[in-house]
DNA sequence: CACTTGACTTATT
DNA sequence: TAATAAGCCAAGT
């Protein structure tokens, strides 16, 4: 893994903070922009993580569909190759996905926060 | 270097 | 409860 920052802090590899987390995401559950920005710490925002996402969706090893908004809605499956491939992918872990929204987002929500790293 | 844009979130009306 | 505003921060123009 790449040095951890100093709090307030960045530099070109923040990306990598974010791709640890999305990576350590179990399979069949999901989280959000706000709860990694969180965890992240100072300096990071939803907007920085989705923009980190914006930036990963080519990379295997970042499962980017298992990171939704607040709200459990699919707002990036349009960044994808085709804008069902995320609720495709979701459906392929036992998640279920009904008119682009998570359903049980609270029970399949997984907050980086208190994983056992 | 200033302004715009966007895979967000929270507060206010 | 729904619509708007404001705060947020990196990258592109």
């Amino acid at each position: 893994m790449k040095k951890v920052l100093p709090s307030g802090k960045r530099d070109a590899d923040f990306f990598e903070q974010v791709y640890q987390v999305v990576r350590a995401i179990p399979k069949g559950r999901v989280s959000s922009y706000g709860a990694i920005a969180k965890f992240l710490g100072t300096g990071m925002s939803a907007r920085t993580v989705g923009w980190a996402m914006n930036a990963a969706h080519g990379l295997a090893d970042v499962p980017a569909h298992r990171v939704v908004n607040r709200n459990g809605m699919l707002s990036g499956k349009m960044h994808f190759g085709t804008p069902t491939e995320m609720e495709t992918r979701l459906k392929a872990e036992k998640i279920k996905v009904v008119d682009d929204q998570v359903q049980d987002f609270d029970k399949k929500f997984w907050d980086p926060a208190l994983a056992d790293w």
